[in-house]
RNA sequence: GGUGGCGUGGCCGAGAGGCGAGGCAGCGGCCUGCAAAGCCGUGCACACGGGUUCGAAUCCCGUCGCCACCUCCA
């Protein structure tokens, strides 16, 4: 029963090994920070949240790294003279905060920013010059180069020979040895704020792009650690050379590397070019943020993703199916049980995998096969509707423990609790709603439907459905 | 030019040689005063053409179409 995933260097579904029995660490790259994150950074958030809550769940301790990218050419670009470079990464990468809370993705355990490990950067770039695998421009830049004919496995990742690749558009403008040569160190030009400058050997500059994510894994995790993960779109060149930077200083870097799938618009890819992006601000604005967590997690996590106009209509039905089940199975039990443990890490979240069906974890233990879970989900809910139907309260009981499990370790748990038993708001709509309900229950027993149908309608018109069940009614808001 | 992926019922979306995952929508039924919710039933799906096999959506060959990456990208 150990997990597997795939691994694209491997290019295969492999057994996960963990350098350490019992301890997963992960690192993953999180978002740049020049402009407002978009369903594609959730998606990729959502993937490697699903992933560290099952290996915890698992029982592996996991250590889970997400950086954000804090220093970089765009977001220099994005400054104005009203919002300095850092103070427009600070206030996106509060943006990013949000929404991934609103999303339910757990905190990484640290979440490092480039700036702060420019010192690593430096002493990684030094050791790559000293082992022949990297050299200083000699065009006075101040620009320092990975130098990709030094290191004979370089393409290793994405099956390339740097002879078959197109070259870079900059290339001949630069002081390369060859046209795929990467920047690990950018040499201060005209023009830039003296913030974004750092002293180095090499004279005032900032990184590369890719440095840093070799120098904080290293940082963070050490030189060799379990699982590598990032969009699908960053293999090339950012991982490519990550990998390439990280082995050539001598580091084992990660066993595995895990690549999420993309999501597009309307069958098209989502681009700034063509103004189709989809932000988190109007998607988590416009629908609950269970229901998007639900439909991000709907497609295994390396399809790409399709977003269309009823994406979130359908995921809506389908979800609400799972937790009107808890709630009338709630209902028809009492009060609620005390299931749902701490998924985020290995501590007393051990026990969660074991109350989940055996098909359940067999799905995600085989490279987090959600959807097949989903399959196993909703089998369980209608086992129980089939349960509470027939009055079978132990079997309807199991079945309702067994869908919270399943919720919480997909970090969907907290959408099921019942509108009625939140704060002071929700009581005091529940005392109305519960006053008119009782209204129309005498209408019924005098038989008056006109009234009770009367009743219904206004509350539909507001916005709140009855269910009707052999001893009471229950309402629930048309979310 | 190089690398990787995809094409499954009205729609979404798993699966990967032999009982038709699951969801949404539809239709029929049960329940209900009527609804809603729920339950039961209902689909002869796998781009196309060959081949291998007792048996192919799944393997092989070819064809067509779509997509991604090749130094901005989650």
């Amino acid at each position: 029963m150990s997990i597997r995933l795939y691994d694209s260097l491997q290019q295969a579904v492999v057994d996960f090994t963990p350098r350490e029995p019992g301890r997963a660490s992960m690192y993953v790259c999180g978002p740049t920070v020049q402009s407002a994150p978009h369903i594609g950074h959730l998606r990729s958030a959502l993937v490697y949240d699903l992933w560290r809550r099952w290996l915890a769940a698992r029982g592996y301790a996991v250590t889970f790294i997400r950086n954000v990218t804090d220093i970089d050419d765009k977001i220099l670009a994005n400054e104005t003279d009203d919002e300095p470079w850092y103070a427009l990464a600070y206030r996106v990468e509060l943006d990013f905060t949000a929404a991934y809370r609103a999303l339910g993705i757990l905190p990484p355990t640290y979440e490092p920013r480039a700036t702060a490990s420019i010192d690593r950067m430096l002493a990684l770039i030094h050791t790559l010059i000293e082992r022949g695998h990297a050299y200083a421009a000699p065009d006075g830049s101040g620009d320092v180069y990975f130098d990709v004919r030094s290191w004979p496995s370089y393409g290793a990742l994405t099956r390339q020979s740097p002879d078959d690749m197109e070259d870079a558009a900059d290339a001949p403008a630069r002081a390369k040895r060859d046209p795929r040569d990467f920047a690990l160190w950018k040499g201060a030009k005209e023009g830039e704020p003296a913030s974004a400058h750092w002293e180095s050997p090499w004279g005032p500059g900032r990184p590369g792009w890719h440095i840093e994510c070799s120098a904080m894994a290293a940082r963070y995790l050490g030189e060799a650690f379990d699982i590598h993960g990032g969009g699908l779109d960053l293999r090339f060149p950012h991982h490519e050379n990550e990998l390439a930077q990280s082995r050539a200083a001598g580091h084992d870097f990660a066993t595995h590397w895990v690549h999420n799938g993309l999501v597009a618009v309307g069958g098209q890819k989502m681009s700034k070019s063509l103004g189709n992006s989809v932000f988190a601000a109007e998607l988590l604005g416009e629908h609950d943020p269970a229901v998007v967590r639900y439909w991000l997690g709907s497609a295994h996590y390396r399809s790409t993703i399709d977003f269309t106009p009823g994406s979130l209509d359908e995921a809506k039905a389908a979800f609400e199916r799972v937790t009107s089940f808890v709630a009338r199975a709630d209902a028809a039990l009492g009060a609620a049980a005390d299931v749902v443990a701490d998924a985020g890490d290995g501590a007393g979240a051990a026990s969660l995998a074991e109350r989940v069906p055996e098909r359940f974890a067999a799905a995600l233990d085989d490279d987090l096969g959600v959807p097949q879970a989903l399959a196993v989900l909703h089998d369980t809910v209608r086992a129980g509707n089939t349960a509470l139907d027939a009055g079978e309260l132990d079997a309807a009981r199991d079945h309702r423990d067994a869908s919270r499990a399943m919720l919480a370790v997909l970090g969907l748990d907290e959408a099921g609790e019942h509108p009625q038993s939140g704060g002071a708001a929700e009581r005091a709509l529940d005392a109305l709603v519960s006053a008119r309900i009782a209204e129309r229950r005498a209408a019924r027993a005098e038989r008056n439907f006109a009234e009770s149908d009367r009743i219904r309608d206004e509350l539909i018109a507001a916005g709140i459905l009855l269910d009707d069940t052999a001893t009471s009614t229950e309402w629930r808001l048309d979310g």
